[in-house]
DNA sequence: CGATGAGTTGAGAGCAATCAAGATGGGTGG
DNA sequence: CCACCCATCTTGATTGCTCTCAACTCATCG
């Protein structure tokens, strides 16, 4: 990454990196591959890389390709005809883009943070998709992770109020925070936000302003701290998931 | 079904319909099924019926069995602590229900209306998801299914008013209608309800009180005629796929 | 015929959206 | 180094939609 640097905006990306060094070797599609399987993704894998609100296909657009997220954050989203907005997936280090048999994505799929892309051209992709069941196993329990957390964004975006969703999002945010470092999420977390507050908002399903509000009124509370706009500080972990109304005292990430 | 008119409320059903002749032989899980799976899944199923209103599994239960619904309606939900309740997955004719890989459900199962699942033992079956890629597939396939139909559910909740999210209710229901007759939503479409107005409520992250005058509201306006409070007749659909905020003229199933 | 559950309708309150100014902060160029 | 600019964020005042609480209607059923 030295030498490198991004010869075009959403240019393919040179550097080829051996799957075995990748940072999200075991927890992405390609977690479970066996070596044989892995020369097969590595022979048709390319990178790509983007910057923070560029577009990497509107809806009804063709994708050539379906993809890792490396690092970064992505977002789907869909447009009503009068511009509301409504952010309706958001896409982490490991998650995967793009669904095998359409080619084309019915959400607009935005870079939200600087991005790096671990893409597969599709036709082998679908192949080995065919001919391995163990891709395919990895790829349905990833699926059914991602309908999991769907549903809970249902609750959220049905029956919660504008602080409860705030804090929500914060503890969501912790946990994975949490996961990545292997530690509990107790007592003075550092979130970075990875939105703006306009995502957030789009997020959340609420206008920026009602956004920005709640985070002022949990922080007038000494529920969390503040470092510049996009760095959240967590005194008491517990104290911020009461506020979320999910149930049980809010507990580990398990 | 005229004999054997359900021995216990939850029982399993004695009645073996052979797969052949399954209402939903080729749109379930089963749809790609050759006669050597058919065979497989012919031995490890069995029929459960419920009544409408019956819980199936409460959050946190084992469920020792995964199922297609044959007919009726059954709903995943979420309860926060305080009560409030949404709807997060509304299973109709072919839709499967529960997740290989996991014995316990993470939401409430309830049967919206008299429902009838054809069950098949866990085990069994994630042994022949591991031994026939063409089971697997499907199964992704539908999720991947189950996932759009989410994220569209997120737009909903996240952005539209309680007018746009009854007419969008509205719209789904008369396009499901018209797959299964094979016919197209125009001019005089009738849609039974399968939920009352407190299912709808959760259903549509609204109040009762709230469905309920929407609906009045639409009846005023002429968008729909009732006929009785469960069944719906919409002289116009593209008047009431306009009130949906949906893109585009709210078109053809397709 | 009362009793029950489901649905409808009304009046009022509350929460988030909207409209409208300010504040902050990082980058650029004089 | 400072002044300026622009995007982002914050805060304020007001409106409006949906929720809440409450009464009423209607059909069904013992």
């Amino acid at each position: 990454m030295t030498q490198v640097k991004s010869i075009s905006p959403a240019g393919c990306h040179p550097l080829q990196v051996p799957c075995e060094d990748c940072p999200i070797r075991y927890r992405a599609v390609c977690a479970t591959c066996e070596p044989s399987e892995l020369t097969a993704l590595e022979g048709s894998k390319y990178y790509r890389r983007y910057e923070a609100g560029q577009v990497i296909g509107l809806a009804g657009e063709r994708m050539d390709f379906v993809a890792s997220v490396v690092s970064g954050v992505a977002g789907l989203s869909q447009t009503m005809e009068d511009g509301r907005t409504q952010m309706v997936g958001l896409l982490l280090p490991s998650d995967f883009l793009g669904r095998p048999g359409r080619d084309r994505s019915p959400y607009d799929v935005t870079a939200l943070s600087e991005l790096l892309l671990c893409c597969f051209r599709r036709r082998p992709f679908e192949g080995l998709l065919h001919s391995s069941p163990r891709v395919a196993a990895r790829l349905l329990d990833m699926t059914l992770d991602e309908l999991d957390a769907a549903r809970d964004w249902l609750l959220l975006l049905g029956r919660k109020s504008a602080r409860e969703k705030i804090a929500s999002f914060l503890t969501i945010l912790a946990r994975r925070e949490a996961v990545l470092r292997q530690s509990l999420p107790t007592g003075g977390t550092v979130v970075d936000l990875p939105l703006g507050r306009e995502a957030m908002a789009d997020y959340l399903g609420l206008t920026l302003e009602t956004v920005s509000r709640q985070i002022s009124a949990l922080r007038r509370e000494g529920v969390i701290a503040l470092e510049g706009s996009r760095r959240v500080v967590i005194p008491d972990f517990h104290r911020l998931a009461a506020e979320s109304g999910d149930d049980s005292d809010g507990g580990l990430p398990c």
